[in-house]
DNA sequence: TTCCCTATAGCAAACGTTTCCAGTAAAGAG
DNA sequence: CTCTTTACTGGAAACGTTTGCTATAGGGAA
């Protein structure tokens, strides 16, 4: 490519940089630099010339330059196992919002559930520079985690993770509680083959959303059927296999409960199969309310958390930590909401 | 904070530079940065070394640093309408996921529909020097439209928009083809009554339909009843209030097609107030088939695309021009699928 | 042997900012 | 009137890389 110069004597194709601003104004390189950042050490009157000349030029700050100047990059990384699971989109979007409010933009990137992207994605955050990073983990024993979180140049918040002996912020769902109340429900309503499928117990949520199911079962002063639980992937394969089986045992389960989006999607297909139907032949939960349940499931009973919420506080903590604050756990309530399809089964 | 040294005389909390490792190797920086760069002008013997030593001080390279003098941030900017909505989150995956696989990053950046902060959006990205823009505008008319895309310093992909007077690549759906074979279905079946409610027609999706939809009507010999469209809001409340009145009609709508989610959401909600069943009472058609239907309704006709292609095309496109080559449009075609919902009604 | 060429290495200048430090002029104090 | 202080301004170094240019050594050709 050429490099002409236009009439003003600049190459066209080049941006305006803060030395044509100062050569424009006749004033230092410094103090356009201190006028246009706010700096308190400058005259009413060159703060004045230099935004005119800059307008009138149409400079707009090189943010590479000033990140590596000042090692600010205002930039977090945002590592999720897969956006396309609806509770990631919207909770992303509220962070992103919250985040760019705050003048932060958000670098988004999908580890596929896989721990080497994962892995690589956080090396390349690093790279990046980025100022904090805000993580929604494949799983809390993959070996690279250690170093991904434990030397950490920046603030991390991690979204529905306990990692032990890491120094980090979390926004953690309080699925027990929720977990509880729908299973206390079911069992009052008689049920007592309470079917569980959702994903591995290497995260958080299914270890707390199981600690939920089974001291329901104890303050009943019943025991949980092993058997019943299907406790292993989040994906929808794995949840109608799973799914499969559990409908087919004897006694047959009178209730079920769906883990998350894929489970949600395995279970109604194998239900659909079995020609059996939420709410009649069985009852139905689905831990989390999706936000596609509203369009054309509005019945179905669920273990409620307020998604956008947690996005806005994972912000938040995140700002704390840059700002220089102690890493902190903040605990978001989830609440079973009681529809028609946890009716029936019995 | 204190400057802590550590008993290698480094910084704690300060990350290795090429530096370090120059001096670590006894060679020079300029030595480190072609044997880790790949050029061709190094010794074996050089390369071995500099990648030892770097990897023994775990050094990372300064993106930043690199972006600065190279010129190139590898960074992609995407801007959306909003990530929540499923196509867009689908869309945003794949194309991250093809952009990575290249080397790039993507900032995200929503719009939440508004033109003020889309406008912002791609000031912000323009400071961050990114390489290109992927953006699906809120609108077609926006007045910051031209200074943003008309002297583009970079490669820039619409999604499903047509700008006129700009050098812009861009994917389109052929959604007129599917709306059409959809249309020319439901008039095969005896519908005249077809109503369609979608968003307003400052963007390309919405006038792409409309032309399939009329055709279709021509076509058949029929003429369209402007008094059956809808076309003003992609949001769930102007579908609501809209199908609403339409569904108060004399003669009442046999048929309707709901372009886009926040369609999808508002019509069915008035279908239920009203106790209509779609492909009993009424025919219905979605334009676009969204990822969650095949949940709980994999019974309602749709008129498809390939999303993840889609987004996996705008990459492309994108490494296209940043190759170099000049901007261009790719056709995206559609698909009338046809289920259980578009029958009946008649 | 001499010369030139090739392969490789080092030096130093950029990239566009921020920020430390020194300098100056005006204003106020004595 | 002089000295000190205040309020600003300018100069230059630094952030961590890449890259153009120069230098050197060794090998092959004449």
């Amino acid at each position: 490519m050429a490099s002409e110069k236009s009439e003003t004597g600049r190459s066209v194709n080049q941006r305006v940089t803060i030395r044509e601003v100062a050569a424009k104004a006749e004033v230092a390189l410094s103090s356009v630099s201190r006028a246009l950042s706010g700096h308190p050490d400058v005259s009413d009157e060159m703060r004045k010339r230099v935004k005119e000349v800059a307008d009138e030029l149409g400079y707009e700050p090189n943010l590479v330059a000033q990140s590596l100047r000042s090692g600010v990059t205002r930039t977090i990384g945002f590592v999720v196992r897969d956006i396309n699971n609806p509770m990631f989109a919207l909770l992303a979007r509220s962070c992103e919002h919250e985040l760019r409010r705050n003048g932060y933009s958000m670098i988004l990137v999908n580890s596929d559930g896989n721990i080497e992207n994962e892995n690589r994605n956080f090396s390349l955050l690093r790279r990046r520079r980025v100022d904090g990073i805000i993580a929604s983990l494949v799983s809390e024993d993959s070996p690279y985690l250690r170093k991904n979180l434990a030397g950490p140049r920046c603030p991390i918040v991690l979204l529905d993770r306990e990692v032990k002996g890491v120094s980090a912020s979390a926004v953690l769902a309080d699925h027990a509680a929720g977990v509880h109340e729908a299973v206390t429900h079911l069992i009052k309503k008689g049920h007592r083959e309470i079917a569980f499928v959702t994903g591995s117990n290497n995260v958080y949520p299914t270890r707390n959303r199981l600690q939920g199911f089974t001291k329901a079962f104890e303050d009943a002063g019943l025991k949980v059927q092993p058997d019943l639980m299907a406790i292993g992937g989040f994906d929808a394969e794995y949840a109608l296999s799973h799914a499969r089986i559990l409908l087919h045992r004897n006694p047959a389960p009178t209730a079920i409960l769906a883990g998350g989006h894929g489970a949600l999607m395995g279970i109604s297909r194998a239900l659909k199969e079995k020609n059996l139907t939420m709410g009649k032949e069985i009852a139905f939960i689905a831990l989390d309310q999706l936000p596609y349940l509203e369009v054309f499931s509005d019945n179905i009973s669920t273990v409620y958390r307020d998604t956008e919420a947690i996005g806005r506080e994972a912000a938040r903590l995140m700002l704390e930590g840059i700002e220089g604050d102690a890493p902190r756990v903040s605990i978001i309530e989830t609440q079973f909401i009681e529809r028609a399809s946890s009716q029936g089964g019995m």
